[in-house]
DNA sequence: ATTAGCACTCAACACGAGTGAGTGCTAACA
DNA sequence: TGTTAGCACTCACTCGTGTTGAGTGCTAAT
């Protein structure tokens, strides 16, 4: 059966009329739109096409139609009009990145924060992280006797900085001489070609006393690993409250339970794997079982030549695509322009962590 | 009318059958206890006394009877058997204790999940900070031409770090002069005392080109500002679904909306003045209008000399009282002690942020 | 003082009729 | 041949009713 111009207006209208009313849709309300000048029985003769066709499915035999994955994913890659994000929207993200006494991560959450209030969806998304850059530089620095801090830098500025308690003390020769060894051993590298085995040729390279400095190169193997880990977060999730699909305590669990999981954000998160647009999950192609009635649209933001992140919005697949969509596309377009311009340089990102020794 | 010894031990009975059950409590289950040889018949006329003294509350004439707040709080003050914590339970918090690659914070959101775990309850707290001690020093570390660290410490550590790049390049004497300023004038004093007052006075120490370090001086007195700002946590917030008095949707959500805004669980977190004991809340003595129906336990916990936090639970006002406060209490008790054993000294705490200048 | 007995209350549940939105099918119509 | 009006049918939902049972308060006997 062919997809003809109405049958796609009318499966549009469906769509449509569901994202607003969250209630199965009738042939009669349809017949209703002035630019669909039909009758009732027609509307029906189509709908029950676009059902066979899979776009629609029926709940029960006397409901009206609700749209499918297919017929969700049919209406996102073409049927979607391009909403355009009103003065008022980007005022708010605008805003958001604004606060200049707030450190990045403050940043983005307020951020997060704006788009959930925006879009009235939970927010969820990953704090920027340094993608494998090449460390430019590692600096260890003696805050009190026994007290070290390493500092990693790619060529952007400091990406990582942990602090360690050490049960020695060490003597300024000492360290510098670590530092120097470290500097020539490791930067020049990626994150990914840093491995416990360069860490332990600099431990050879230190020779007899090298186990003094253990301690101290397990940190910095540890701060090196963590470059690229990615912080997940979520705000506003109790947006999913609005919903008349989560009016049931059951299905609240389940998917509170489903994004209390670390690991279950984590690979949402993952499947945006080229940095560059925004990306549409819906259904089961979201990867965790529990979540695959809603829809997932996440998009990339760049801070800096090698910081990234990912942010993106979940909820029930009826969703305003169409302006969820734009506005995250906004944000990821104007995002390092806008903070280049709000902080005048690149950004920097750091993260004090401590250790013991 | 007096509290005589057989009341206290129906209400005793009516309180913890409630607490298992979290259906109201009839007459003739408690006089089912062999401990109270008694019918159910004086059972009633005993509970109609109680009731009369604000103890319990009928939820509607032909139901059995329901703490009141009153009730619990007497039962709290007076009644409370000691629960022994079980080697099991002690074993999962120092598990959670004993990561040492893990920084403090991360270990401290590991006990509270562990407590989440143990008590099935949400786990409110404050992650470690100052408790304004005396700054004893100011580092300020170049990591590259146009990035500045300060970092700040206390006679136990580095209790706060932050990160500034520079739109304009300073020369390590410059920035030596500087930090030599800095400690003369900020040195010695508390988190409270040093206010913009004294960087001002740095800043006219500095002379002529006190313009140029203004930047710095912003970013130390933010660093400083932050120094005990509390960092609030909530972990485990799904085990509320466990919970029938949650079986509510619009319950849930009034909850969820309680606990989403920080500025609620700062003011319960506020409630601890002294921090040496555990704090029970009951009902409305929590400072929070839609958390009336809950119960609040919070308990204290030292890291170091300097460095202390606050955990604890929220949950409806029927929960195990008993051994939520044993559970509290060991944490409490042994947090410093194990901590100082996994770790074989004082700890540090840090936070890296980054700045624009 | 305690208890057995009894009438009374009321939330909770199950059942069933009625309602209405929506469908599919068929026959008439342009 | 595509469109539409009409009609029988389906089925979730609502609402009133009756029943059940746990629990109470009161009273009179022990």
């Amino acid at each position: 059966m062919a997809l003809d111009d109405r049958k796609k207006k009318i499966l549009q209208a469906v769509i449509e009329d569901y994202i607003n009313t969250a209630e199965p849709v009738g042939s009669r309300s349809i017949s209703k739109r002035p630019e669909l000048n039909l009758s009732a029985a027609t509307i029906r003769n189509e709908m029950g096409d676009l059902e066979e066709m899979g776009l629609l499915v029926q709940p029960h035999t006397s409901a009206g139609r609700v749209p499918s994955a297919q017929g969700y994913r049919l209406y996102v890659n073409d049927m979607l009009m391009k909403y355009e994000i009103t003065a008022n929207e980007m005022e708010s993200i605008r805003l958001a990145m604004q606060n200049k006494i707030n450190e990045l991560d403050k940043i983005i959450c307020d951020i997060a924060s704006a788009f959930a209030k925006l879009t009235n969806l939970p927010v969820i998304g990953a704090l920027p992280t340094a993608e494998s850059g090449v460390v430019s530089n590692i600096k260890l620095v003696k805050c009190d006797e026994m007290t070290i801090m390493v500092i990693i830098s790619d060529r952007s500025g400091i990406i990582k900085n942990k602090v360690l308690r050490l049960n020695y003390s060490i003597s300024d020769e000492e360290l510098l001489r670590l530092n120097n060894i470290l500097n020539e051993n490791l930067t020049g590298l990626t994150k990914n070609e840093i491995g416990f085995g360069n860490i332990m040729e600099v431990q050879n390279a230190l020779g007899g006393n090298g186990d003094v400095f253990h301690s101290v190169l397990e940190l910095v193997h540890s701060a090196v690993s963590e470059i690229d880990t990615k912080q997940i977060f979520v705000e506003g999730l109790s947006n999913i409250f609005r919903f008349p699909e989560y009016s049931d305590v059951d299905k609240i669990k389940v998917i509170f339970n489903a994004l209390e999981n670390k690991e279950n954000l984590g690979k949402i998160v993952g499947t945006m794997q080229n940095l560059n647009s925004v990306k549409v999950l819906i259904g089961d192609e979201i990867p965790v079982e529990e979540l695959k009635d809603n829809s997932v649209i996440l998009a990339p933001y760049r801070v800096s030549s090698t910081l990234t992140g990912i942010i993106g919005i979940i909820g029930p697949a009826r969703m305003d695509y169409s302006k969820v969509i734009s506005i995250l596309e906004y944000f990821s377009g104007e995002m390092s322009t806008e903070l280049a311009h709000n902080f005048g340089k690149e950004l920097l990102i750091t993260e004090g962590e401590e250790n013991n020794g």
